[in-house]
DNA sequence: AACGGTTAGCTAACCGTTTAGCTTCGGAGG
DNA sequence: CCTCCGAAGCTAAACGGTTAGCTAACCGTT
């Protein structure tokens, strides 16, 4: 069970078994193999808790997210977990639900639990970044992945929201749209950025052919569309902020007997639901295994250099169309 | 930073500060308050490992998940976490993406990392078991929830898959239906339990109403969908395995030009897509966010009483109606 | 033969908690 | 006044690893 036992058995001192295990000194091939043998003997596994109280480091890293039920968080989840993995790391769960107390009570804890390392997906909310701040000022590396942090003193991971917005509207334009409208969130860093790439896209920018809700869902983009339509302005094209508001739009569009694409094109952002709706859609796909990847990449990259200036990366959103979306469902059960 | 440092500000012994902590021993008020004043000057937090080695526990549990990707998955997560949290454990995170080795590696992990307990949702692979074998060897609390575990040796908790389907069909009937199709899965346990229920529930039984693809995905319900089509038969209601099942379906009939709900009625299980659809369905909802719950409870009990003989738990499906389900999509972004 | 350098391996201190068991003190009962 | 008892607090030994620093053996020089 402990090392003392494996030594004893293996006729060897403590030191001599831990330098086996952990390769790191010279030990003749005579020993290490009758070390090796009693390891194979008594099923012996190093006790991390010990290890880790005495080296300091935990082999562990914190993942800061508001909702584990959205895919593109749990895909996230996933390039996180394959690069920790590698490095033998494992990765803890904080799922905040967008609870400002829990979000709190959960960096206490990693605070406490001497992690290693976090990446962190946040809300838009202030009480992010403040939260963020008080784990950086811990000395404990981070990566903001798709969060707010505006500020120079944290390593972020972004997508090209602005470039990609434009991208997306100009490829509706080139697809014959003359008019197209944008349904986005207010109060969104990440919507506004888009935003303004629909602003460089069209040449004339007319405002009622926007409309803001309050978060990124079904209803609001049901709600958004609503109001679109309710002005009576034309248009034959629209750019969603999200798969669920395009498919809540979609709804909308349907009930004032608008045909997807006939009379209308639809453009979605995220690519978690388009190719699900009856009348695909396309979407801007945003590579969330590839994010998880590089955010725990850059905070691997700080543990081994806490002083080199933070870093931005950013990746870039790419379009799938109705045509190239899968219809092999991703997901399975049980 | 450590103990001893504050014991030493507070002018009292290292014994009385862990005291105060763990709230475990008679200390004065006098003491105790010095020892608060002195643990709030220095912003001490206990050492994790240090508590973790001398006590013998980890306050961590781990969830093995195929694919926490799937919605259904994320939910149980949530459950899971907020039981595991309530206890002051954490939780961490293996998704397998059913690949054998993986899931191998991460119970050697489990195993030395002395996990205080798992939750343990597979495959209907026989790797599965044996894995939770070596898990439940190693005396570590384990639940199986849906889960194939057809074993008494782990405590499990099921959903009622085939009282469930029976259910749902019976209520496709009372709506009118007089012959529903079954969409399963070959080599599913739980789908064969669904495909009992389904027998149960009408009157008699015809195979040419049923069909099966590979998995729960998109793609095998649509394709099962043009099976049955394509055989002539008769139909009036489609019970389809996985809401995705049932979108490829309603594609599949969409293509015949049945029209949902007027031609067909159309019911789900697992309610992650159902209120999304262009025409809404009916879908038997899993309660996955207290499986999660529940399997943790379970976890804990087996943690304070490891004599104690192997329970299972049946939880309910329940039916969402069209009506009933709410169009606020449950998932945000950003 | 004496010496220094190198190397394999060992001893023991340390990481920061918990906790059994001991000391001390004050008050109640005889 | 003495005894006994319980409460409050302390000391020191674990828990199971890592690792600095020491020892002993071996070998090639001079």
């Amino acid at each position: 069970m402990t090392i003392r036992e494996v030594a004893e058995r293996a006729g060897v001192s403590v030191a001599t078994v831990s330098a086996v295990i952990n390769e790191n000194k010279y030990v003749s091939d005579e020993l290490r193999s009758r070390v090796l043998q009693a390891i194979r003997d008594l099923d012996y596994r190093p006790n991390r808790w010990a290890k880790s109280l005495a080296t300091g480091k935990g082999y562990t890293i914190a993942y800061v997210v508001p909702d584990i039920t959205n895919p593109i968080f749990s895909q996230i989840t996933k390039g996180i977990q394959e690069v920790a993995n590698g490095q033998n790391y494992s990765v803890i769960l904080c799922s905040t639900n967008f609870d400002s107390p829990t979000l709190q009570r959960y960096v206490d804890w990693i605070l406490e639990m001497r992690v290693d390392g976090v990446v962190f997906t946040g809300s838009h909310h202030q009480q992010s970044l403040d939260e963020m701040i008080r784990i950086v000022k811990a000395g404990i590396p981070l990566a903001a992945a798709m969060a707010p942090g505006s500020a120079e003193f944290v390593d972020r991971i972004l997508i090209n929201d602005q470039e990609a917005a434009c991208q997306a509207v100009t490829i509706l334009q080139n697809q014959g749209c003359h008019a197209v409208a944008f349904l986005g969130v207010s109060e969104s860093t990440t919507s506004l950025k888009r935003l303004r790439g629909y602003q460089e896209a069209v040449t004339v920018y007319s405002p009622e052919l926007t409309a803001f809700g309050a978060d990124f869902t079904w209803q609001d983009g049901y709600t958004a569309m609503q109001a679109i339509l309710s002005r009576g302005c034309l248009f034959d094209g629209v750019f969603a902020g999200s798969d669920l508001m395009a498919l809540g739009a979609a709804a909308a569009l349907r009930e004032h007997s608008r045909r997807i694409p006939d009379d209308i094109q639809l453009m979605g952002f995220d690519n978690t639901y388009a190719h699900l709706a009856d009348s695909p859609f396309q979407s801007m796909a945003i590579p969330a295994f590839d994010i998880g990847k590089t955010a725990a990449d850059v905070v691997f990259w700080r543990m081994n250099d806490r002083q080199r200036p933070p870093t931005t990366t950013t990746l870039q959103a790419r379009l799938v169309g109705p045509a190239a979306a899968s219809r092999k469902g991703e997901f399975q059960q049980q």
